[in-house]
DNA sequence: AGCACGCCGACT
DNA sequence: GTCGGCGTGCTC
């Protein structure tokens, strides 16, 4: 059969793909061509082939260059492409777009740059840091290279300081060599397994007897209990039957200190693919694992789009993190994403989470994941104790209750540290006029400005304005300005108005702004230069903080009353997740949680039962309010530069809606967004909540196509959103 | 989304 | 007289 017309995925908003007419030569489907779409040049990816087209001959226009002489997206992959356009009701282009490192969507060759790498020679290798104690830049560039063991690139090298200069210096000392390779380096492993407690064992053997099809499973373990080496036993038995395994991690989860781990683990090349890369960088480690060359892959969210020849294992790690959902244009859920890709690649897929997500749960009581429990810390432990702190009628220095205090000193007399919770950064979140009342709000949202002492400015929070502190009330103009509330800044000051002669570190996105802060703060806790610390959900990811014997979790309440439904259960998440950040097995430690409702019948759950009967009550509330896993929702959101804008498109997407029959769905609003005006645009949104996923389905399926159509859809950005995260 | 076409207001 | 404002339409 002659292929004279190519269907080709072009990267544009459009629902549709576009058909081309072939160039002599078979081009076979997931290959990239070059073409002209509309009035430019644009990449597109082939999706397939027919001897005809719906669209008349003479408009079609030809195939202009073919850029892959083999495909670049194997079948399997742009199954699972189509399969998430289809689901998420994107167009097909954006999501083959997604798939693409930058470097291949801009149409350049597949093929691996030269990344510069350094390797340590025998010289360098036996060198001591005390020769360059007055090259302090030099000394941790050696020390480095020495504890990394392999040809180090610049993603290894990225946190030090100046290091490209220090390097320079130990080639010319002959302490290092740099060589130019297109492999990914295998480190040489220096760990062996540990032993496994019984719990461990049996989930790796559990999970093992799936090897070869697919089967869904739900490991769940407090920090601590050892899921990671559940994942790495695993990713050892796909290694020594030579397949490859992705490892999914949350944005924040993908920190030096795990990936060391896995490299000290394993001596084979890892692909790395994370938002911090250069396009170079990312480039390699995607056709690395494209290649098969790198049996273990380990990215963030869009690393579930990598194409894997031999992939035999599937690890999301933190499976309820809400960071595996794209929060715009492509709302796809890389965790969700996985689930199928396992499912189509007959390969067993592992969802860890010490606090797993409601619909997670729900599934597996349905039986469609098998659920395996980690109950213990490894090594014998005790779970922190949790309890809740009334903070009703109580004085508040900084944020900081008098019981709290107290907590703190007898936790910081015992020789513990103490962790500090508080999810807000900046000095106060208002700043109001004592004489009239008025406060600093942004000129383009429906938001306060937040006082930021430390550089002397306000900010919001939702678009990034930012100006000097006004001097002057802007509506009397009084002097008397009073920021109200607190931030991280603030309780910063205040802890070291009170606890004068002890370290006191700040961890947030302000105050780890410079490369190498982070760290640098770090290692002044593990010392223990500071042995308190405060801050925001920073604190939460990745560290852990061994001698840290108290937690306190300043503000409970701003999960229990949110328009989200999901504000609880990221609440919940939230705080076992910063109580798991501290002790060890021989000193468990000690939560103390601040509330103005001590007597929430949730909160009471988590600190008293668990996090289990928890999520056991807050799934009967779903089930009673017919809300996710218990029905299926869309969100239809619209935006424009004034508000009858958006109400007027989604009035219309009503109607339309209505006019298709929509039978088994609800359809809900049009209501303002909850903070409506956000970057000087309106959005409002429109909700579709069904009992069933394939009511929803159709009813998407025959109303997107009208909604195009509308003329009132051109004058507004509106967007789909399947299975929404956070409903703003 | 881009990008062009097209038809009305204040500028050298 | 023109530069440019953004409404409208189209992309195989």
């Amino acid at each position: 059969m002659s292929r004279a017309v190519l269907h080709i995925a072009i990267p544009s908003p459009l629902r549709r793909r576009f058909d081309y007419l072939a160039p002599m030569e078979p081009v076979a489907p997931g290959s990239r061509v070059q073409v002209s779409f509309g009035r430019r040049p644009v990449v597109g990816i082939v999706l397939g082939g027919a001897a005809g087209s719906d669209v008349p001959l003479e408009k079609l226009r030809p195939v202009e260059a073919v850029l892959d002489t083999a495909p670049l997206l194997p079948p399997e992959l742009l199954e699972l492409l189509h399969w998430a356009s289809t689901y998420y009701h994107h167009p097909i282009g954006e999501v083959c777009a997604a798939a693409l490192p930058v470097a291949l969507r801009q149409g350049q060759p597949a093929q691996p740059r030269g990344l510069r790498r350094y390797r340590l020679t025998p010289a360098g290798t036996e060198a001591g840091t005390e020769q360059l104690k007055r090259a302090p830049r030099q000394a941790a560039l050696l020390s480095r290279l020495q504890r990394l063991g392999i040809a180090a690139g610049p993603d290894d090298l990225a946190e030090l300081d100046g290091w490209p200069g220090a390097m320079k210096r130990l080639e010319e000392k002959g302490w290092v060599l740099a060589e130019e390779t297109l492999m990914l380096p295998a480190s040489a492993a220096t760990d062996s397994a540990p032993p496994l407690g019984a719990a461990q064992q049996a989930a790796v053997d559990a999970v093992s007897a799936a090897f070869g099809g697919y089967a869904g499973f739900l490991l769940d373990g407090v920090t601590g209990s050892g899921k990671t080496e559940v994942y790495l036993r695993l990713i050892e038995q796909a290694l020594a039957a030579g397949r490859q395994t992705l490892v999914l991690v949350p944005e924040i989860g993908l920190t030096p200190q795990l990936l060391e781990r896995f490299r000290r683990r394993f001596p084979v090349p890892i692909a790395v693919l994370h938002s911090g890369l250069s396009d170079g960088e990312r480039l390699n480690a995607w056709l690395a694992a494209r290649a098969g060359l790198a049996p273990i892959v380990i990215g963030t969210r869009s690393a579930v789009f990598t194409p894997l020849p031999n992939l035999g294992l599937i690890v999301v790690d933190e499976e309820h993190d809400p960071s595996f959902k794209q929060q715009d244009g492509f709302r796809y859920s890389a965790r969700d994403v996985a689930v199928v890709r396992a499912q189509k690649a007959g390969v067993p897929i592992v969802l860890g989470s010490a606090t797993p997500a409601l619909e997670s749960l729900a599934n597996a009581a349905a039986g469609r994941y098998t659920r395996l429990e980690l109950p213990e810390r490894a090594g014998s432990a005790v779970h922190p104790h949790m309890r809740l702190l009334d903070i009703r009628h109580q004085p508040l220095d900084g944020g900081i209750s008098e019981p709290m205090v107290r907590a703190m000193r007898h936790h910081l007399g015992q020789g513990g540290q103490v962790l500090l919770f508080l999810n807000r950064r900046g000095y106060a979140p208002v700043l109001l006029c004592h004489d009239c009342g008025w406060v600093a709000t942004c000129r383009r949202c429906d938001a306060h400005l937040t006082y930021h002492a430390g550089q002397k400015r306000i900010r919001c929070h939702h678009c990034g304005t930012e100006r000097p502190v006004p001097q002057q009330c802007g509506g009397c103009g009084s002097l008397d300005l009073r920021p109200i509330g607190h931030g991280t800044e603030r309780v910063e000051e205040a802890l070291r108005a009170r606890f004068p002669d002890i370290g006191v570190e700040r961890i947030d996105r302000d105050a780890t702004r410079r490369k190498g802060s982070l760290e640098a703060k770090l290692e002044r806790v593990h010392s223990g230069a500071a042995r308190i610390l405060i801050g925001t959900q920073m604190l939460a990811k990745g560290h852990h903080f061994p001698d840290v014997t108290l937690v306190g979790v300043l503000d409970a309440d701003q999960g229990l009353f949110s328009a989200d439904f999901r504000a609880g259960e990221r609440m919940a998440q939230m705080i076992l997740q910063v109580a798991g950040r501290a002790g060890r097995a021989e000193r468990p430690g000690e939560v103390v949680i601040q509330t103005h409702h001590p007597e929430h019948p949730l909160l009471r759950l988590l600190i008293e039962d668990g996090y289990g009967a928890f999520a056991a009550a807050a799934l009967v509330e779903r089930r009673q309010a017919e809300l996710p896993p218990y029905s299926f929702l869309a969100l239809l959101r619209a935006e424009a530069p004034a508000t009858a804008v958006p109400q007027a498109f989604l009035e219309e997407a009503r109607r339309l809606a209505e006019s298709v029959g929509h039978g088994g769905v609800m359809v809900l609003g049009p209501v303002p967004a909850p903070m409506e005006r956000r970057a000087g645009r309106y959005r409002a949104q429109l909700l579709l909540q069904a009992a069933g996923r394939t009511a929803l389905h159709r009813l998407l399926e025959r109303w997107l196509p009208l909604l195009e159509e509308s003329k009132t859809g051109r004058k507004v950005r509106w967007s789909l959103d399947v299975d929404p995260g956070e409903m703003f």
